[in-house]
DNA sequence: CTGGCATATATCAATTTGGCATATACCGCC
DNA sequence: GGCGGTATATGCCAAATTGATATATGCCAG
């Protein structure tokens, strides 16, 4: 019913088979990793039980020296159940920052450590930038669905705000952007 | 260590003393909601046992008809396991948003949907807007600490950028904004 | 030739959520 | 006048989730 790990599973498997760990990657570095968060620790048994349930099939590709990959792909009653999670509003969007509570409480640390942690945010948000710049570069681009898109742009709008903001209340960053560009 | 229910129950407290309820409140709808969540199943719990280990001090406040409301204020040591927490670099932000998710899987649900969950969330943004606005213009804002300052324009700036980006894909939420403001 | 990283699955304690229970009071609506 | 909803206030608990760890192996850099 609601947006878990199943529904989560389940959307990325709509775009195509995968594997357990091949998820989690998905989930930790591609289009998900700007929206979402999951742990092999739901990951798995949410694949075992699903599987079960007749949600999603099980394939097994022997590996040399590795345990088999198993890899999954959703069915017919799988894309229902999908279709069907996603028909409720979406819940708040949550936004969970370790770095703007250290600000919030800057008084009790030092300049050092205020300074490092800017250093940290500015360059995890540039990173992130540049995968999303990296996507757009990609060959398959244009003919990519009008929900990544969407989806990509968003991620980039919000990131772009908070570089500028960063750099706007903290020039030293401008400077060090600068001299690493040299 | 990390920055856990603890640390977030001590910084909030090293502001003010409060109640747990109050706590809630102020996580929820302050200055905190933009970047972090509590619920009471781990707040309670946390300020017991903070006030076991002599990280808080509990004062009972009598109400008519209410339970008594049990106001916790930080000791010295509390503050100093604050700082101590505070003293490690801030972990990657994280952001968890199923209105993105829907949108990324928008071609298993229907056109009516979609804009549904697109007015939501630009309202839930523009909500989030109006109350860092409301802040802006309280008299106390001028003598308000660097963090705090800090901390709304970062919310500021990436919300502005979220509508920003909304109302570009979605020309319809403009006019629906000129009609409100009649 | 060794330490670290990537591949791959799986388990599990500890943490955290989200809903419920328990009281009472106030406010608006029909 | 009563009914439902909201606000105050604390607390418990089942269920979900994380984060660390175990197990194996291959590959690459220093």
């Amino acid at each position: 019913m609601t947006m878990n790990i199943r529904t989560l599973c389940l959307g990325v498997l709509s775009f195509k088979e995968a594997s357990g760990y091949e998820l989690k990657k998905e989930i930790e570095d591609g289009m998900y990793s700007h929206f979402i968060d999951a742990s092999y620790g739901s990951i798995y048994p949410a694949l075992t039980q699903m599987n079960a349930e007749g949600l999603l099939t099980v394939r097994s590709e022997e590996q040399a020296g590795r345990p088999d990959k198993k890899v999954y792909a959703i069915t017919e009653s799988g894309r229902a159940l999908l279709a069907k999670s996603l028909a409720v509003l979406p819940a708040k969007d949550k936004f969970k920052s370790e770095f703007l509570f250290e600000m919030l409480l800057q008084h009790f640390i030092s300049k050092d450590h205020i300074n490092l942690a800017i250093d940290k945010q500015h360059s995890d948000i540039t990173e992130d930038l540049a995968k999303i710049a990296d996507k757009k570069l990609n060959k398959d681009w244009a003919n990519c669905d009008a929900g990544s898109k969407f989806v990509m742009g968003y991620g980039e709008s919000i990131l772009r705000a908070a570089v500028t903001y960063l750099e706007a209340q903290c020039p030293r960053l401008k400077k060090q952007k600068m001299k690493a560009a040299e």
